[in-house]
RNA sequence: GCCCCCAUAGCCCAACUGGCAGAGGCGAUCGACUUAAAAUCGAUUCAGUACGAGUUCGAAUCUCGUUGGGGGCACCA
């Protein structure tokens, strides 16, 4: 016997047996004809579950960072197949946006040739990286017949008034020479290019994303559990809804009074003068009203104020500036005039662009009375030192002074009392204020989406009708395409010009596209019909098959494009198109892919090439490396992790198969009963690890069972016994989540037809589960003294006599005295005994 | 400044949510096979869970504090 096994791994040793290559190209045709993961059968009876994995941005090829979320997503979307279901596991790109233009700037092509080809580079690796999507439902937003449907979403938001036009101040990025919205803003530099974002005052579309924060903020409860907390609170600080109340307060010499929002209605009495926002209309109104040594000063401090970069304005120690703008106001509950300062510590865009300043208790007022030596009066009696001498403004609690009818009250007594008041003298109300700010949606980009939109001088906005659908983008490339602060759009006169679709007369089209992540908000539901001329998607399959059931992505998105396709799914539910309100029931966030601890991210070099990568160790032991490597949340060090650790045990794993398949087929053994109960743990497990995302451990467990069934083949029944079949049919069933080509090469051996990825997951045998005996610690004051083998039916009594009687307790207790035994049946007995 | 998460062997990571700290891999060392090397196979090595208290019969796990790392928000009234 020595002799043969040695042979035959002998054999195997010349080319180590297994060759990664030629099994790809074996199965990748095999696969094309078969198509197991097709999900439009109609006549499919298989329960639904719709897997989807963020769509790429086609920038050049696949990395490694697409490697890792495709592996990943991959190994969900191959189980639920594995488990029974028709799963949908769609994939499109993300087509439109500037890298496309800046390259078609730099070569001279229209952007579409680059976006192609890059599209089709993708594919292809993809289809070779044996990503498991349905081929059948691919969308590209840059398409005619997919950007249309965008038109569509946003003429429907135009009619119900959430998408409109307004002249404000906008992030600028004058490399991009484009808006930015809030969100693309970090740290007051451009997400994209690092450049220092600077202010403009334009006209631009929004879609009124803050009629929904509410249900936005409270509707994530709904996703406590199956979304990552993280994200959670990310969206949560990110809509950030504060509650407090509006007051009024009359002006001097002013018809109209203004109104202020503040939490903080408690501190009225304590309001020594108000802030307005330099760059809000108030602003501008109350000091061209006042004198000319005002105006001169106000308009120097705008100017100032218009200069600094975001950078500068958000820096933590930004020194207070500001000018009196020669105004009083008059404080509601007693009658005290107030100096209205203007001062760029107040923004225009949050409440009402106006605070009532109550210095003894907010620090940013405390800095500015400070700064400009204006009253500080303590309302609050916390037994913090005066705010005045302190510099640090009281935030805590206390009783309530020099408050009139509220003294003697505490803060949150006091909170209602006032807005009761107020709200009966009709001078303020409850109120509440949202961080999150209307979504601002035009681009002055050529790649992206027209916006349908007809401005004509007789009937202003105009829609373009449906039956003009889509808009398509005129032919435009190279130089043509140059950021010029306006749309290149503009520019095509034949394109622009057109008649009112309302009156006829000349009118002219909107130039601006739409943000990309207008096309991203909804693309989910595209997949479900994506072929579908007549709507955006088919209201009876979305039923069938969203919402997502699980969606994979990276966090760099948790609130950008999460909360916009939120937002958008609502919208769609008050339409009736959609019977769901939240779009993604579970989301897996993967980590990134790091090389020494640095990104490899799309816009850094890449230090790792994926596609060296895979030509050295193949593409299941990059995708094994990935699921193995750890968390799939947690990042991934290229440099901590072993490809070529993968491909060994791949190797082992392959190897079992041949042995299993070069054995005479003769049952003469009735199987190893130990490997058999490895067999079904593992069966028994999989499903709870893979449904936890503990890919790392099913692949561990693999190992131990691949390990086990090599020992048993070696050194105990060989390789025809049939527990070692049946293990090793297991792996390759198993492993077929994470190692497709492996898999089927392996179940091809094992005498089956493709594809191992339909083939299913078994059912584990519970009589085997049960074990006969199981091994009892058994403690004395906490220390393990002893191990019994016992029945895991043993009873409490039963098993305190063993332990109380083991070799181990007797030595430890002594003659102690006993004073207590804990047991938990069968698996521990703890002795207490007395010091 | 405020809020959240994390810390287990030389390294990446497990530990049935309070019950024997080790499943798996990497690395290292030794051995088998080989003329030799690679590959393969086998074996061995290694921490008492960042630190300090507390709760408990029992703590990696729960509580509080400290240190270190990561993340989010940040002049949002």
């Amino acid at each position: 016997m020595d002799s043969d096994v040695s042979q035959a791994t002998n054999q195997g040793e010349t080319e180590n047996g297994y060759d990664f290559r030629s099994i790809q190209d074996t199965w990748l045709p095999v696969w094309d004809e078969l198509r197991p993961f097709a999900s439009s059968n109609p006549d499919d009876t298989r329960p639904r579950k719709y897997v989807l994995d963020m769509f790429p941005y086609p920038s050049g090829d696949l990395h490694m960072g697409h490697a890792e979320a495709y592996a990943l997503g991959d190994v969900i979307a191959r189980y639920w197949v594995q488990s029974g279901f028709n799963v949908m596991h769609p994939i499109g790109w993300d087509a439109f946006g500037l890298p496309a233009e800046n390259a078609a700037i730099k070569r001279g092509l229209n952007p579409r040739d680059w976006t192609y080809e890059n599209i089709e580079q993708q594919r292809a690796s993809m289809r070779r990286y044996a990503c498991s999507f349905d081929w059948d439902r691919v969308l590209r937003t840059c398409d005619p017949e997919y950007y249309r449907w965008n038109q569509w979403l946003f003429i429907e938001l135009f009619q119900r008034g959430l998408a409109y036009r307004k002249g404000s101040w906008v992030n600028w990025c004058p490399k991009d020479q484009t808006v930015l919205a809030n969100e693309q803003v970090v740290n007051g530099l451009c997400e994209r290019c690092d450049t220092p974002v600077t202010k403009k005052k334009l006209t631009q579309w929004y879609f009124g994303i803050t009629k929904y924060a509410d249900r936005l903020l409270d509707d994530l409860n709904q996703l406590e559990g199956t979304w990552p907390a993280k994200v959670l609170t990310m969206q949560r600080n990110w809509i950030g809804r504060s509650v407090g109340a509006d007051v009024q307060f009359v002006i001097e010499g002013r018809e109209e009074p203004v109104t202020v929002y503040t939490t903080r209605p408690d501190t009225l009495y304590g309001a020594t003068f108000m802030v307005v926002a330099p760059d809000s209309d108030l602003a501008q109104e109350l000091a061209n009203a006042g004198s000319a040594e005002v105006q001169q000063q106000f308009s120097e401090y705008l100017d100032v104020v218009k200069a600094s970069t975001e950078i500068e304005r958000q820096s933590t120690d930004h020194k207070k500036t500001g000018v009196f703008l020669g105004a009083y106001a008059v404080n509601p509950v007693n009658g005290e005039r107030l100096p209205i300062w203007a001062a760029d510590y107040v923004l225009a865009e949050y409440g009402h662009g106006a605070i009532m300043a109550v210095p003894a208790h907010d620090q940013r007022d405390l800095d500015f009375a400070l700064a400009f030596d204006l009253p500080v009066r303590v309302v609050l009696e916390t037994g913090l030192p005066d705010p005045a001498d302190s510099g640090i403004a009281a935030a805590g609690d206390g009783r309530l002074i020099n408050s009139g009818a509220l003294n003697g009250h505490t803060k949150a007594e006091a909170i209602p009392l006032v807005i009761a008041q107020l709200e009966k003298d009709g001078l303020g109300s409850a109120a509440k204020n949202f961080r999150l700010r209307d979504w601002l949606v035009s681009r002055q980009r050529y790649w992206g989406t027209p916006i349908p939109i007809i401005h004509c001088e007789a009937c202003g906005e105009v829609p373009v009708p449906a039956d003009q659908l889509p808009v398509e983008l005129p032919e435009m490339s190279g130089a043509e395409l140059q950021p010029k602060g306006t749309s290149p759009l503009g520019s095509v006169a034949d394109w622009v010009n057109v008649p009112c679709p309302r009156c006829g007369a000349p009118a002219k089209r909107d130039t601006d596209t739409m943000y990309t992540f207008v096309d991203s908000s909804w693309y989910y539901l595209r997949f479900v019909s994506p072929h579908n001329s007549e709507a955006a998607f088919d209201v009876a399959e979305a039923e069938k098959w969203a919402p997502i059931d699980q969606y994979v992505g990276g966090v760099t998105h948790a609130i950008l494009h999460l909360l916009y396709s939120r937002f958008v799914t609502k919208v769609l539910f008050d339409m009736g198109l959609v019977t769901f309100t939240e779009p993604f029931s579970a989301l897996l966030n993967q980590g990134m892919v790091q090389m020494d601890g640095s990104a490899m991210s799309k816009s850094r070099v890449n230090l790792v090439r994926l596609s060296d990568e895979l030509d050295e160790f193949g593409v299941d032991a990059i995708r094994l490396t990935m699921a193995f490597a750890g968390p799939p949340e947690d990042d991934i060090d290229w440099k901590d992790v072993s490809p070529a650790g993968s491909a060994k045990f791949l190797a082992r794993a392959w190897r079992l198969a041949r042995d299993v398949s070069s054995s005479p087929d003769v049952i003469w053994a009735n199987g190893d009963e130990k490997l058999r109960r490895s067999t079904h743990r593992l069966l028994a497990d999989v499903p709870g690890l893979v449904e936890s995302f503990k890919f790392n451990v099913v692949i561990a467990r693999l190992m131990e069972l691949v390990n086990q069934v090599r020992r048993v083949i070696d050194q105990g029944a060989g390789a025809a016994d049939p527990a070692v079949r049946e293990a090793t049919e297991t792996v390759a069933i198993i492993l077929s989540l994470f190692a497709p080509y492996t898999a089927e090469d392996m179940w091809s051996m094992l005498g089956y037809e493709p594809s191992v990825a339909r083939a299913g997951l078994r059912k584990p045998d519970h009589t085997l589960l049960v074990e006969e005996s199981v091994t009892c610690v058994v403690q004395v004051n906490g220390k393990v003294r002893d191990r019994l083998t016992v029945s895991p039916q043993i009873g409490d009594d039963e098993l305190t006599q063993l332990a109380l009687a083991s070799a181990g307790a007797v030595k430890a207790v002594g003659d102690a005295a006993v004073k207590t035994v804990v047991v938990r049946a069968p698996k521990l007995v703890n002795i207490v005994v007395g010091v």
